[in-house]
DNA sequence: TATTGTTATACTCTATAACTATA
DNA sequence: TATAGTTATAGAGTATAACAATA
């Protein structure tokens, strides 16, 4: 029967309905490092040492080119973000995070992972469970 | 030991990503919808047949209520929700969903839970532990 | 006087369309 | 001609501060 569809639909509304309530939470990280929710998104999607293009960076947030720009642009007088072209094609420009950008995403990341409150009324076996699960979600 | 804290946290650290990875996914409901992210959640949160007042709103939504006078103004020249004053306070007005405004929510939720892909990865034994671990997150 | 919601203002985020530079 | 990114523009989301109406 559907019993396999249904429980994944519950969980799935159950990981909403968690994203709703705790997208009230991360908010405040992110004013903690006095950045905007996008430009949290940025820094988190830009790995240390990897660069990134900015098309590549534009599909992962699922917006347009333009938007990139501005976005990359406040990041970038900031000192946080640098461009730069490809030396085999100059049209594409690599984003890289500066020391000062690498500092501010590491800051980020520990504030966002500062409250595991709710996670807390979970009994061990429950969290261990948990972490189990997610895994194979995220991979 | 800090065994529990690390769990705790680990899967705190997952739930994250798992939000970062599907924040991506949810606009596409919203915009199937033709509601912005703000919006979406705004009809999310107006239960129906509960009237909510404004400023409590503004509370789920954690944002100023400046700022939801403008949404419930969008939402309201669109016909999908109602500003009706409380007769024993008048300061205080409550929202409720117009019949187009059930439709779209009931639309809305629909659309929003249409794709539990990635949790078909896991085994029934695992959905149903993710559920029940969940239920007990969010409540 | 205190509270609820609105208005004015300014900045960020977002998409569309037209554009520039490079390939 | 096609692609990566930018610019111009317009609308939505957000906060702060000053305000109006009600209590």
């Amino acid at each position: 029967m559907g019993n396999k569809e249904q429980d994944a639909c519950r969980a799935w509304q159950l990981l909403i309905k968690f994203y709703f309530v705790h997208r009230r939470e991360l908010p405040a990280a992110e004013t903690d490092c006095d950045l905007s929710p996008a430009q949290c998104h940025v820094l988190h999607l830009i790995e240390p040492g990897q660069p990134i293009p900015m098309g590549r960076l534009a599909e992962l947030l699922s917006c347009d080119a333009s938007n990139v720009t501005g976005l990359i642009d406040r990041l970038e007088s900031r000192g946080l973000v640098q461009r730069r072209p490809l030396e085999h094609d100059r049209r594409v420009k690599a984003l890289d995070l500066t020391p000062a950008g690498l500092h501010v995403r590491a800051q980020l990341l520990r504030h966002m992972t500062r409250r595991p409150l709710p996670l807390s009324r979970l009994s061990p076996e429950d969290q261990r469970t948990l972490v189990r699960i997610l895994q194979r979600l995220v991979e």
